[in-house]
DNA sequence: TTGAAAGCGCTAACAT
DNA sequence: ATGTTAGCGCTTTCAA
């Protein structure tokens, strides 16, 4: 391999002014910075950067460790991230949870040894924390993503889903419907108690009574499970529509509904948190609360940068994204 | 930070021991090991992988370079390499040039510098081949993912596009048509050019003569641009099918035609090679040659590693996975 | 303007 | 079974 000791004796220079010329630091007449740079092309001299890394105590590497890079909200979210790093300087490395605790805290301690400078968290949920514990006694900057976990303060980017589940319910009710189910994700997760509590204030401002036979908490990934479902359809007063709290969740409860011959929105509305990506566009079907995905990751890594060289940044800032009500065709004014 | 400095004081012991322990290496008495252990608990040691990678000029990280991360194709892709990646105890460094050879050089220098142990490189196009030459030269091994680039010999696992693009023009042909378009991605593009060619052949062996006004050349991400499909449309003979090359070219020949009020599949009917991801579970609609994506990913980890680990690996093998005709309801009987 | 020396955290090779 | 030495490629400090 090619190092700066290589470029130096070709040069005639000593090691450390080649290494002025690469950080472009200290004092170096025109000329020998000319004559160094073109041996170091020459040479296809690329530098090492864990040898940097070791001595400036600092990598140039933010990790992303997303919750599932199925869903197009991480996708996007990824994107957003990926772009805006590659702005800033900062390489990405990448980790995927699959919303499993251990998965989660395998790449932790990836993250741990790779000495990264900071870490951009998406927690697959209440259980993430002693993962974010471990990163904070190791000093890593983080930014949480998403969901908020009780225990830790820190910035955070997340959506409202509080109001994001309201605006979706208020809009079924104005739309004739009172027997509203919700399909929701783990309690275990912030966004899914949030949305909760949102679904339940919407209800209750509506002079709705609250039944809870008719929810039903399961996890943001687990769409394809059709018991519950059934046992929600079963009831001696079904539903007349159901809000998913995600995108996967109304995929599953609409594959479900159709196995059982029920159409939507004729016979069952169904609306969402989250918008499906572009495949959706061949059918703007789904009546969604779409969060703005892409500027997660975009805002993230920039809060996550500002605390890294920023020297006085407020503590634990957060960022709350609104979601927007799309409002498509998978939901009907009741009874028509 | 704490460093086998810290450790082996605590414990009464030498550095080197530590790294014994550490590692699994050497004779350690049992005792003297759970002492190191012990302390390296108490004092959360992790270890710093930059300086390891520098005495041991290997860095246990793997960079997945993909072309488009908001394509159903790649994620699914990049969900193979990640599990299989991880399973065999490398990390993996992520990057997206989104279709872009500039963005592409960037990673390949980072991915230089970083000195990662090697790439799966799924290459923008045939202007790939000096970012690939670059690896090369620097004897990074590499393993080429879905397109072939001429002038590069390598491991490469690619699809069977002649064979996919046949099926889908032979399924086209068996249901009447014999005007059939393709919108294709740009012959810059291995899989391109290798659709157009399964295309011409499915045509010339059903004795349809090839008329290349019904051929475009696009981009494979200019899905929203309808100008060419157009003067498609406007042609004296106007297709009655349109065999798209990827599927979000699909998802946006579809969107065009419906704006101009022509329904699929009644008045044109549409294939695409590549499946769209769950969200099309909603309406099982497109007709297409699907891709085993997740098998891309993990089968090109395993060919990387093996050549990184393996001594006696036979040169440029070529894995070809098969694409599967999925029939759903995009396409059907001409004239019905 | 340039360079020598020391050290970042770790491990291979070689003692003891 | 354990420790010493040297060095991976780079930069900081300080001296020339």
């Amino acid at each position: 391999m090619v190092t700066i000791y290589d470029i130096a004796q070709k040069a005639n220079v000593s090691a450390m002014t080649v290494s002025k010329v690469i950080n472009n630091t200290g004092r170096i007449s025109e000329q020998t910075r000319k004559r160094v740079k073109k041996v170091m092309e020459d040479l296809n001299y690329i530098p090492n950067s864990n040898a940097r890394s070791l001595v400036l105590q600092q990598t140039q590497i933010l990790s992303l460790l997303i919750t599932d890079i199925t869903n197009p909200f991480y996708t996007s979210l990824a994107r957003g991230a990926e772009d805006s790093a590659k702005k800033l300087g900062y390489r990405l490395l990448f980790g995927n949870s699959d919303e499993d605790y251990i998965k989660e805290q395998d790449y932790v301690d990836m993250i741990l040894s790779t000495r990264v400078d900071g870490v951009l968290f998406a927690p697959a949920g209440d259980g993430s924390l002693k993962n974010l514990e471990k990163l904070r006694a190791h000093n890593i900057p983080f930014v949480i993503l998403d969901r908020a976990v009780p225990g830790i303060e820190s910035d955070i980017v997340s959506g409202d889903s509080r109001q994001g589940a309201r605006n979706l319910v208020d809009y079924l009710v104005s739309l004739g419907h009172r027997r509203i189910a919700l399909v929701n994700g783990s309690l275990d997760v912030s966004t899914a108690r949030l949305r909760y509590e949102g679904y339940a204030e919407a209800l209750q401002l509506q002079g709705i009574a609250l039944d809870e036979d008719l929810v039903i908490h399961k996890s943001y990934r687990e769409y394809k499970d059709e018991d519950q479902l059934a046992r929600l359809l079963d009831l001696p007063a079904p539903p007349t529509a159901i809000f998913a709290a995600n995108n996967f969740l109304a995929v599953g409860v609409i594959g479900a509904l159709r196995k059982r011959g029920i159409r939507v929105p004729e016979d069952m509305s169904v609306v969402c948190f989250d918008d499906l990506d572009l495949s959706s566009a061949l059918d703007p079907f789904l009546t969604v609360a779409a969060q703005p995905s892409y500027q997660f990751g975009a805002m993230g890594i920039q809060l996550l940068v500002e605390r890294i060289q920023g020297s006085a940044v407020p503590e634990a800032r957060k960022v709350v994204l609104p979601s927007e009500l799309i409002i498509r065709s998978s939901a009907k004014t009741i009874g028509e």
